[in-house]
DNA sequence: TTAAAAATATACCGTTTGGTATTTTTTATT
DNA sequence: AATAAAAAATACCAAACGGTATATTTTTAA
């Protein structure tokens, strides 16, 4: 059973993640907090360190949910090729999902910590290699099962799927246009098409 | 002649929008201007009248600097496929070039202005459509000299490049790995050849 | 050279900030 | 039901915040 210290620190995090996520860190106060949770200064640092690590635990349980749907939405296929093809589908209503999120995780936090908090920097990064080697692994299984050119070099092509996927969400949110993913994914997906499949 | 004022300002500027940049808007303080700038109080806001309009004076800045430097560099041809390549070629050492202003303008006060200060949105907003209209004349020029394929849809194929121009930014600067940066401008000189190329 | 105007420095304001010490309330155990 | 322990509320702190009113200095023009 889950202590009430447990169950406060887990509604807190549902509160502020989107909070830090939307606004950034130096942008978020601790009063926004207590505000949005009707708690008090005691119930917030009784269960966080302070305003880094509540920031810190913020972006993981933003990060733990994503994953964890993007995982689900990949069991929808057991073939490599058609896995990657589900990437680009999840992307496709990213817009929509991740507005309830406060935003994408990755981008709004990767860019407001750079130059200003290395330690949540630090767990982008680790969250980003993660992601990668993911992609990476299908890829490589699709070379295993005979569905993926050999040509291919798994961790590049990663990289570069992940890049346009971020060029694709900052596009979206700044320019408040889906197009710019509808568009993007449609090009990964005949990407996919021409330069992977055998 | 310029007044003394004039010259005051184009020196707060130049002091201030890198760190505006780097910071983003919350996360810098009039005192961090004040300080780096060796100048107090009276002189800022004798020159700008808020620290948001100031904000966004100093976003307007490094993006004119940014625009001139890239408009110098496309005239090394006058062939618009070739100007196509010069795109790529001025973003292959964007991330030295642009740290030297505290990071990439669009992305970074394009994050951090979302939810969070509209004014200076709508600059971004601006920035990013008049780059791709340019990018789109380009191209448009190109199908008219019977250079690029009348096939191609120009605004669609400027933003595309975009997308993945704004997705190696993010990337270079999270990862500090300017692989990403490179590689999506080898992916983009491929694109060119393939797909505008007759 | 002097006086007016412009520009900058100084001193100060109320408010908000992140954080802490203490008190009160709630929970769990006997 | 009583008690100890845990959790949360309250009250408070010094420091920093953006901004303003005023004093001083510098520049400009006669």
């Amino acid at each position: 059973m889950k202590t009430k210290a447990e169950l406060t620190s887990e509604y807190i995090l549902e509160i502020a993640a989107p909070i830090f996520n939307k606004n950034g860190y130096a942008a978020t106060s601790m009063r926004d907090i207590t505000e949005a949770t009707s708690l008090t200064k005691g119930a917030i640092y009784g269960n966080f360190k302070n305003k880094e690590e509540l920031a810190i635990a913020a972006f993981k349980f933003t990060v733990k949910s994503l994953m964890k749907d993007i995982s689900k939405h990949l069991e929808l296929s057991n073939s490599p090729i058609q896995k990657l093809f589900l990437i680009s589908d999840f992307y496709r209503n990213y817009y929509q999902y991740s507005k309830k999120k406060g935003g994408c995780p990755v981008l709004n936090i990767g860019v407001d910590a750079n130059n200003q908090n290395s330690l949540l920097l630090k767990k982008v990064k680790e969250v980003i290699e993660k992601i990668q080697d993911q992609v990476a692994t299908i890829i490589e299984n699709g070379i295993e099962a005979g569905e993926i050119s050999t040509n291919v070099n798994a961790m590049q092509y990663a990289k570069r799927l992940d890049t346009m996927i971020q060029g694709a969400i900052f596009m979206t949110y700044t320019m408040d246009d889906e197009h710019y993913m509808k568009d993007t994914m449609n090009q990964i997906d005949q990407m996919i098409h021409n330069e992977l499949k055998i």
